[in-house]
DNA sequence: GCCAACGTTGGC
DNA sequence: GCCAACGTTGGC
């Protein structure tokens, strides 16, 4: 990638109560993937919006959990969210890739120094958000993940 | 179950 | 257009 720089994948986290879509639920979906419906918070749409196909994010488990249990890839782009009569809303599909070998906690996220400056920690209440790819990289190594 | 953070709503 | 009140989210 990179050559024309419009290629460059970029790094999201979704974070989703198991109770209401649960990570299970998301591989259960498989390849079709799933309509992330229902955000309605102006910053966390406007990281779908600059979402592309193939770009992949953390799925995390809020409230009980509260650790990133695995990764999506975004695989349909930004349109209009169907649950929402204002039409002013609207969503991504994203579909699971892979689950963590060993899911990365919120409390393993402040303990660590380079990971301070995640939304994660300093926006808790954002439901979708960025991923510096320094970011990205340190999880997947935490998270069990090669290469 | 409590509380802090923060977005939204509605009165002025 | 400001700001207080209120509702929701999510960590603890």
């Amino acid at each position: 990638m990179g050559a024309g720089g419009q290629s460059v994948t970029h790094y999201w986290l979704f974070k989703s109560e198991p109770n209401a879509w649960s990570w299970p639920q998301q591989v259960a979906k498989g390849e079709a993937g799933e309509p992330w419906s229902g955000v309605r918070n102006a910053l966390a749409q406007q990281q779908m919006k600059a979402m592309q196909v193939g770009d992949l994010g953390f799925f995390y488990h809020s409230n009980i959990g509260k650790e990133i249990v695995g990764v999506v890839e975004v695989c349909q782009a930004f349109q209009p969210d169907p649950t929402d009569s204002t039409q002013k809303w609207g969503l991504v599909y994203v579909k699971a890739v892979k689950p963590c070998p060993k899911p990365v906690t919120l409390a393993q996220v402040k303990a660590t120094p380079a990971l301070s400056n995640m939304k994660l920690v300093t926006m808790s209440r954002l439901s979708v958000q960025p991923v510096r790819e320094d970011e990205w990289a340190l999880i997947c190594q935490m998270a069990g993940f090669h290469g």
